[in-house]
DNA sequence: TCTTAGCACTCAATCCTATAGAGTGCTAAT
DNA sequence: ATTAGCACTCTATAGGATTGAGTGCTAAGA
């Protein structure tokens, strides 16, 4: 079906008795239900667990010493941490397949429609419409790239353009700016040698080799492609690694429908670190060598750590490899359950729709 | 120097005398810089009018039943009206030029690196930074932009991904699938005839001209041609005139500092109307015929109004054609003064870096 | 006739207080 | 070990009083 597979997962076994358990499964499932802080009260209201109030009361004290739970002030019920929710999703949680309607749903979205960053657009807008969460995808990064076809234009003023297209159909492009007057003969031949040499290469593989050939000779070959070479890295560095790749965001005003967040100022520090796309990035690119769904858990970690929010992510493919992420950002009490499997089938669908669309 | 060309002005002229103008004005410029109600002291207090409250709300009152001015309740000040605001701009509004800081500043923005999306979204943020508003940039459109090179590149599984190029070093994209499965060799062919018929045309003129050949005889060329012009008006029909043209959007979280929008539902409903891009994209197209720059206040024009909102927008050239639109989303109280020369100055140095970046 | 001082009036914003309600922790009984 | 009972805590809500900004009107003055 598919795999879910564990940040940490099975490292922190902790030892709590099946009744503790119950509870704090009762506890995360009405918290995730209403957003509501748990009362004891209410846990032996709307789980049958043949207990009493005063008893769920000691357990969830016991369970607040533990680091499971706290409470927002002194007469209000319980809410899950952070570990709560790690050990729920660890050690708990029963993921299901995907209802046959919402995946009708997912392979009945328009997603075919313009280029690859159409795609890549839609496809965040259907992340946010099946989640009611806001959606987010890391494009395939340039140096990465498996390149099938590139081509130099010739533009006004010395000005060239380089185009380089991968198997799967994306297309990446940089101006370069030539000190000698190259024709668009001369570029062609260039093209043509590129294509016949260098045709299934990464922008990376493509340098060494360049540096390779160069140690033979100087021609305009070389000479426009270490250029060439140069303009990427400078458009690319930004004291990051990752910088380069390209984040698509969809669906942000879901947020606002999220009660968690119901505040003004918690919802500006939210967009302020929307805006700073570089972190966010950071934690997609985490995601690219595991494999299954990851799920990051509020301030687990260092790049994206805020109270309270959460993300649901999984790698793509395209022609076989594994070339970006994608994923859902909301609270951190979502229902992982349909979550979960709503990332991993949109993934699956997307890689499907890369390498054939 | 730069050219304020005025939606709608001069139509209205409304006779007002010297003293009321100037207390329209007072009232104005008070609230865009502190955005509180202006009441009657207030103007007295911090202009230098010669006249007592007594006679300032006289006179206030009579603008208000001219419809200059609101009350947002009994005992507070008064607040302009969108059609204050406009007969501001009309009449009395003094644009000068851009301090020669904040030119510099634009011209030492980071702007030239990396691809043409990049460069759009770098000019987002830079008319965020220098606004501390929120930047908008409508792309060129496909249909209507001017093309040097045309490529098509054989896929995998009879996918072909056709490549245009402009002038100004914009791509644009479009994946096709084929039925017949035609060799690179044929594609470069028909390629190498499309640059020799078409180069110079846009999508629009290569669609007619196509269809003229067609007459004579139907053979690969044109059939491909057909197929991706068909491919072409699927992905840009969303039943909307300019739908297919690209929006992009820098420095949200800016909103989150404007007073006037310190209201958590007020910032839902702009946030949604932000995600509904084709109504921004109707109303910056409107701008491309225009010479110079515009203002639409509030509720002035159906596509995006709001109350309370304002935008600035010029259009902005490349190698010589309008080819797109950009400008300032703000609160209907922004200091226009400084924001015109802004959008306008950034427009022509957009337009300068397309042409020889 | 235009201007202005004076004054009563209105209304939002703020603060205070009382009250209700949810939930806990502790104790003693089972 | 469990649970009923109860005192205690704290938030949220509503009502009421107070303050202050600003207006509109009126009558006197220029």
């Amino acid at each position: 079906m598919f795999q879910l597979n564990l940040k940490g997962g099975g490292e922190i076994v902790m030892d709590l008795n099946e009744r503790s358990r119950d509870i704090l499964r009762a506890i995360i499932q009405s918290y995730i239900s209403t957003a509501e802080p748990v009362g004891s009260r209410t846990v032996t209201k709307r789980y049958n667990l043949g207990i009493s109030p005063a008893t769920v009361r000691n357990i969830m004290s016991d369970l607040e010493e533990l680091g499971f739970l706290v409470q927002p002030h002194t007469s209000a019920g319980r809410v899950p941490t952070d570990k709560a929710y790690r050990f729920y999703i660890d050690t708990m949680l029963e993921v299901k397949g995907l209802p046959r309607q919402q995946e009708e749903e997912i392979l009945n979205y328009p997603l075919h429609r313009g280029d690859f960053h159409q795609l890549m657009q839609e496809t965040t807008k259907l992340l946010s419409a099946l989640s009611h969460y806001t959606g987010i995808i890391m494009a395939p990064k340039p140096a990465e790239t498996v390149y099938r076809h590139m081509e130099f234009v010739r533009l006004t003023g010395g000005r060239v353009l380089a185009i380089f297209v991968s198997n799967a159909g994306i297309v990446h492009n940089r101006m370069i700016n030539l000190d000698e007057d190259l024709t668009q003969k001369e570029l062609e031949k260039i093209s043509a040698f590129l294509n016949r040499e260098m045709a299934g290469k990464t922008l990376r593989e493509m340098r060494s080799r360049v540096l390779q050939l160069m140690e033979d000779d100087r021609n305009s070959y070389t000479r426009l492609m270490m250029k060439f070479m140069k303009v990427w890295q400078d458009a690319s560095y930004e004291g990051e690694e990752g910088a380069e790749a390209e984040l698509f965001v969809g669906g942000l005003s879901e947020m606002f429908n999220i009660p968690d967040f119901k505040d003004y100022d918690k919802m500006k520090e939210l967009f302020i670190a929307f805006e700073e796309k570089h972190r966010l990035l950071k934690l997609l690119d985490l995601a690219m060598d595991a494999e299954g769904v990851q799920v990051y858990i509020g301030s687990e970690n260092k790049y994206f750590e805020m109270q309270g929010i959460s993300l649901v992510v999984a790698s793509y493919r395209g022609e076989g490899n594994v070339i970006g992420t994608l994923g859902v950002i909301g609270p951190s009490r979502m229902p992982y359950n349909t979550v979960i499997p709503l990332v991993d089938c949109t993934a699956r669908v997307l890689g499907r729709l890369i390498s054939d669309r």
